[in-house]
DNA sequence: TTAAATCATATTGTAATTATAGGAATTGTG
DNA sequence: CACAATTCCTATAATTACAATATGATTTAA
């Protein structure tokens, strides 16, 4: 049960446009050489948040990309369920999914809920700002 | 992010052993009835679980599986990650994976880990024992 | 005009998933 | 002892998902 490259990926782009944002757009050469993955890769995945309104794109020379609203904007449930799909552990508790067919009300369904809730609770609160917020504070500890 | 077959139908065939325990051991081909899962892919399944002592096998005419232990014994968790391998969403949270290759401590680890705890948190407190009582709450309502 | 960037789509290699199949080994019963 | 019911073991296969790589078209600032 593994997040994938490409919703990890996802999320790690949309980081470092809104850490390094100035204003002006930021070339995926650039996220890709300061993360470490193939650009290449990384238009396939900016293409979805592109095409989803999560970035704005600039063509042609001095193009790139930034951010369509501020980082406290988006959710990490949002970002990982674009790129990755449903986050939900089994296709039954997936409001958009189909139904169990066989049981009304299987047992471990209501286990499968709970765990559901669990994981949403957590990417459904945290946001891209939160982790902003994060790593200026692990960098405060480099300063020293 | 799913939950495998493999994981949901162990999970299923123990809920079922315990359910149905008498003291004589029950047959996979009634599990493969009941549960409406295919006998050999079970076969499979419950050969993890009997080599990790989870249930004892009884071999020849009238054989066949019982729990090892009382269903508040094993966790939800315990029988997932045994068919299922590991649960953490990334392999850097994992204990038994290698560790960050890049990062001493990246930014969205720290959202991993909130994520992996949260998981474990349900999985980890959750008991097959639960799952039986549960069941039980939910006959009650057919009863009437 | 050129070069730098995004955009679009096809292809590939690998591994995981989800089984199915065939038969060997064990053992209670008639 | 023979038989049949069961577990046990291993191989194979079909499908899908994952994780890229590759090629080239399009846009546009300088």
């Amino acid at each position: 049960m593994r997040i994938s490259t490409k919703g990890r990926y996802a999320l790690r782009l949309m980081l470092d446009l809104a850490v390094h944002a100035s204003g002006d757009p930021i070339r995926l050469k650039d996220v890709a050489r300061r993360q470490n993955i193939s650009e290449k890769y990384l238009e396939q995945i900016i293409s979805v948040l592109n095409k989803a309104g999560y970035v704005r794109s600039i063509r042609g020379p001095q193009g790139g990309y930034v951010l369509q609203k501020a980082p406290e904007e988006y959710t990490v449930g949002m970002i990982l369920r674009l790129t990755e799909g449903s986050l939900c552990p089994v296709e039954c508790v997936d409001d958009a999914g189909t139904p169990c067919a066989s049981e009304k009300e299987c047992t471990t369904r209501l286990l499968w809920k709970k765990l559901n809730d669990a994981i949403n609770g957590v990417v459904d609160t945290v946001t891209l700002g939160d982790l902003v917020d994060w790593r200026a504070q692990q960098a405060d500890h480099y300063v020293i």
